[in-house]
DNA sequence: GGTTGACCTTGCCCCTGGGGCAGGGCGGAG
DNA sequence: CTCCGCCCTGCCCCAGGGGCAAGGTCAACC
């Protein structure tokens, strides 16, 4: 078995595999050759290793990175296949997910730019809402878009079963997109809850903590320019048309401005909605600015 | 007009762009702010530049690199909408042609890793054949592998055509996959027909000069293990376990070891075989080593 | 035994698309 | 006037290598 030991290069083309490549795969301690001369610091890996090789340059194809397939090798190695196996169908499926929302996105977006955009479809009904001060209890989230929906249905659920020990929910949950960098929650997404009592919302939030980025706040007197959209409307990338009719809607009116992030109103029992019920406004804050 | 400029961090909000990234873009000259104050270096931007902006951190959620958004913006801004759609139409059919690629390693892969791979499906027969030294025709092309089944149909019709000049085809054509670094071609693969005249051949070749990286070389007698794989196989990644077959059936013979790189060899008329034909050989030059 | 040329080594800078931080300059409100 | 929040530039960082330079090695050929 000595002297099946080949070189960085002979490896390289068995292996499908770079020579840079195939060191920094040593550096990381991904694939190590079998052998590493002292002096010289040559790198010597026995014929043996083309198999693992093979499988990480083809893992590489699939864009995996560096430190997954370690994983899936490692578990390859272990002989227990089900698990290298379960690791690569668990990326996989993450990637399918993420590729399904581009795609609908580039349709989406194929449309916008080929078609009359403007009028294409339904035309929004917008209308605006003067909505009082309220204490409300909310959880942040940092979130990436893909995983949102989930989150919201999650978040506001939790939200409602604490309500019950701040006086009840006092109004309609509503969730927050701020994208403003750092105004007091520099996170994206902010899910709320309006609740009765302020003062037992405090000692709600101080009891569980910062487990789930939970906060109460007083939510201002708001001017909201909203429109209503049906279940099936609530996904992307169709929500996305309602937001820029509201904004186009805004943007057409002299001497109404911006007033704060957008947000989505949810009025409606979700789980007993059909798909073309409404369910949600979609709404900016705004403000007379003179005119 | 004058007043309704905004601070990055406004735009940065509306626009759901990070301030870094909107400097970013500015830099690239692909979202420049419509003005910049001299002394203190702030970037000011109008409202109306939200839609280009929205545009852009769209086409990012698509993985669409810097300069093909601001192609597709520059079409989209210049009125001819069609170009704009055209572009991402030509991209995202890129994108979803590498993903079906993709897709289908990552199955194959499953397969590999859970189940038993060595026995599955149809086993390959393997055989030796001893094949005389040839004067061939080549053309070498460092491909992506995507787009390498195309490229070999294209080069071997070619090369075919040129043997015409060099003494008609004196064998069967065959592409090598050179992954040695640096044997005497660099790239990974080369077309190569074998013809009967070399002088002639030479003469092709230096009129032909290099616009199509061609080149006249004496490919040495050998000893190929090869094994038969019918049109349908020939694509990835089915064609991957034939060449799996091959090494694991030289690597079961003692006394014999790789000399040189893989190759497939198309015995077969392409466009005349249908899909359960056997076209092409899957083959690997070995050696007696000493046993 | 010497030379040559192919191979190997490390190290550095480059790419994309930003994130994060440091140090310092503005701007409006109290 | 001061403070806080915003903004600026510039630097280092990430993955996953590619490419090149300077220098050390190895094997084959003469």
């Amino acid at each position: 078995m000595d002297e099946e030991l080949l070189t960085i290069g002979a490896f390289a083309a068995r292996s499908r595999l770079s020579a840079k490549a195939l060191r920094l795969y040593d550096r990381l301690g991904l694939l190590a050759p079998a052998y590493v001369d002292g002096t010289t610091g040559y790198r010597y890996y026995r014929a043996g290793q083309t198999e693992r090789a093979r499988l990480v340059a083809l893992l590489r194809r699939l864009d995996m990175p560096l430190a997954g397939i370690a994983e899936v090798v490692e578990a390859a190695d272990g002989r227990h296949g089900d698990t290298a196996a379960g690791l690569l169908a668990a990326y996989w499926a993450d990637v399918e997910e993420r590729f399904a929302g581009q795609r609908s996105l580039a349709a989406y977006l194929r449309g916008q730019l080929s078609g009359r955009s403007s009028e294409m479809g339904e035309s929004f009904a917008v209308e605006t809402v003067e909505v009082p001060a309220q204490v409300v209890i909310t959880e942040t989230r940092h979130s990436l878009a893909d995983e949102l929906p989930a989150w919201i249905g999650a978040s506001l659920g939790r939200l409602e079963a604490a309500a019950g020990e701040c006086g009840g929910v006092a109004g309609v949950p509503f969730v927050v997109y701020h994208a403003e960098v750092s105004m007091e929650s520099d996170g994206p997404a902010e899910a709320c809850v309006p609740v009765a009592d302020e003062a037992a919302a405090l000692a709600w939030a101080e009891r569980h903590g910062r487990t789930w980025q939970t906060r109460v706040r007083v939510e201002p007197a708001r001017t909201l320019a909203y429109t209503r959209i049906r279940k099936a409307q609530v996904a992307n990338p169709q929500i996305m048309a309602a937001f820029e009719a509201v904004e186009r809607w805004i943007a057409g009116r002299d001497g109404l401005s911006y007033d704060g992030p957008c947000r989505e109103v949810y009025f409606a029992d979700w789980d007993a909605a059909g798909p073309e019920d409404p369910v949600c406004d979609v709404a900016f804050p705004v403000r007379r600015s003179d005119g």
